[in-house]
DNA sequence: ACTATACTTCTATTATTCTAGAAATATAGT
DNA sequence: ACTATATTTCTAGAATAATAGAAGTATAGT
């Protein structure tokens, strides 16, 4: 992935809100969760919750689907996935590395 | 590590100058680089690096050694992978998970 | 058409971050 | 003491982000 995508996604998972919205629906799993739940869960107003979801959807981290009047966030594990590989790939190309070896 | 503190990193990491700090440094390796040879392989000016710098030190992800008057930057990777296993320890407590078949 | 539910978009306020020049500090050599 | 090098801290302007109430939109049931 690219430099600045992976920036882009870093810093939206580098707020504590986004960061407990993704998270929930990490641990919930590949269905997702409504956003109404994500809000009971997590106690936050419907407008921030909103604007929070949308930029993680802004960086590929969740998506959403419609059921009715409810709107489903599916977490993108492989965005998350592809996050990890940047971060771990990084490492110490020009010498050797005590990451590797933990 | 904490949720916050996650967050904390995951912030940090998330800016493109402060990334290719980070990933400048990484790539170097364990003994790290002065401040001047960062400034000169990425074109920061002094006082934006050194606020970048400082934050980066602020959430332990890298480390300073003086050498005389050479401040030497140290890359933590112990930070880096406490941050990737929080990444990672996220997935699907709730659920199976498409990403660890991965 | 009317009402309820589920959510989003608009709007504005407050707070934080980014950037970089200028001034200051730390160390070393002469 | 003086000068050079290496880097930081001070300062301030411009940009971006966080928060949440109020108003709007989408879907469904009656």
């Amino acid at each position: 992935m690219e430099h600045e995508d992976a920036a882009k996604r870093l810093a939206e998972l580098g707020n504590v809100t986004r960061l407990a919205i993704f998270r929930y629906l990490v641990t919930v799993g590949p269905e997702g969760a409504p956003v109404g739940e994500v809000q009971k869960a997590l106690n936050i107003p419907g407008s921030t919750l909103s604007h929070h979801i949308a930029r993680l959807i802004g960086v590929g981290l969740i998506r959403q689907i419609r059921d009715s009047r409810t709107l489903y966030c599916i977490p993108q594990y492989e965005a998350l996935n592809e996050l990890i590989e940047f971060l771990m790939s990084e490492c110490c190309t020009q010498s050797r590395c005590n990451s590797a070896t933990k």
